[in-house]
DNA sequence: TCAAGACGGTTGGTCTTAGA
DNA sequence: TCTAAGACCAACCGTCTTGA
C-alpha cells in the first residue's frame, strides 16, 4: 500500500463519519448545548479546496485535547477556544494565546497583509494585559471569522486522558499521514490556502495548520483505529 | 425560580528545542 | 550540560444561560 492508498481510505472514513454524524459542522453553527462526545479527535477541512483526485474537501488540521492525566478538558472546550468569544469585552474576538490554531491563523494573516508593525506582539507570550488585547481585538476578530467558516468533523474516542491515549495515536499518525512536509505532494495545498503565507515552514510545505507530527512517519494501522472510532460516533 | 452546566477570561504547567 | 524561551494545552473561577 502507497502513502496515496491510505489516504484515499482516510478520505473515505471522513465520507463515512460525514454521513454518521449528519454533515460537517462549522464553529459558527454549534455551541456547548449540542451532544459533544467527552472526549474525541476533531478535523478541519478547508472549504474552498479539494483533494487532487476527487472533490472531497481537503483535511488541513488535526486536534485532540487532554493528552495529560487528569485532565477534564473537553472537545468542546478545546473548539471553543478556538472559536474565539462571542460576547464580552472580546466579542467576536478570541485570545490567541490560548489557541496554537487561532495563534497560527493570526500570523499568517498578519505576515499576508504586511501587518507586523500593527501587530509586533502577536502570538508573543502565553498572556497580555488588556491593552494589548484590546490592540489585538481587530486581528482576533478577523482570525475568528475565518476559523469559523471553517468544515469540522469530529470523531468519539473517550478513553482515558493521557499522551498515550488512543486519541494521541490517531491525531499523530493521522497528522503524519495527511503531511506533504518532506514528502512527495499528495493532494497539495492550492496557491490561494491562506497557510501558504505562514512564516512556520512545517505549515507551508504539510500543508497543515500543525506543527507537530508533521515529520514523523505515519503507523497505516492508524486507519484500523479511526474506522473503530467512527463506527463509535453518534449524530450531535 | 433555581440548579446544572456552558461560557469568558486568565494564569499556570509540562515538555521540547535552541543556543550558550 | 544547562538554561531560557517557545509550544501547547489545562485548570480555575466568576458570570451567564438553559430548561425542568
Amino acid at each position: 500500500m502507497t502513502r496515496r492508498d491510505d489516504l484515499d481510505e482516510l478520505y473515505r472514513l471522513f465520507d463515512d463519519l460525514e454521513a454518521r454524524v449528519g454533515g460537517r459542522q462549522t464553529l459558527a453553527d454549534c455551541t456547548g448545548y449540542m451532544d459533544w462526545p467527552d472526549r474525541g479527535v476533531y478535523f478541519f477541512f478547508a472549504p474552498e479546496e479539494t483533494r487532487e483526485t476527487t472533490d472531497q474537501p481537503r483535511a488541513t488540521r488535526v486536534g485532540t485535547h487532554a493528552v495529560s492525566e487528569g485532565s477534564s478538558t473537553s472537545l468542546w472546550d478545546r473548539l471553543r477556544t478556538h472559536r474565539g468569544a462571542q460576547r464580552g469585552t472580546y466579542e467576536g474576538g478570541g485570545n490567541h494565546r490560548g489557541s496554537v490554531f487561532r495563534k497560527r491563523v493570526g500570523e499568517a494573516l498578519v505576515d499576508r497583509d504586511g501587518l507586523r508593525e500593527t501587530y509586533p506582539q502577536w502570538g508573543v507570550g502565553s498572556t497580555a494585559k488588556r491593552e494589548l488585547r484590546l490592540d489585538e481585538l481587530d486581528m482576533e476578530r478577523r482570525v475568528s471569522n475565518y476559523l469559523r467558516d471553517l468544515p469540522f468533523l469530529w470523531v468519539a474516542v473517550d478513553d482515558e486522558p493521557s499522551a498515550e491515549s488512543q486519541r494521541a495515536y490517531i491525531e499523530r499518525n493521522v497528522i503524519a499521514l495527511l503531511s506533504n512536509y518532506q514528502h512527495d505532494p499528495v493532494d497539495p495545498r492550492s496557491g490561494e490556502w491562506l497557510g501558504t503565507a505562514s512564516r512556520s515552514k512545517k505549515i507551508r510545505e504539510s500543508g497543515l495548520w500543525n506543527v507537530n507530527h508533521v515529520d514523523e512517519e505515519y503507523d497505516p494501522a492508524v486507519l484500523n483505529a479511526l474506522g473503530d472510532a467512527v463506527e463509535k460516533t453518534q449524530p450531535l
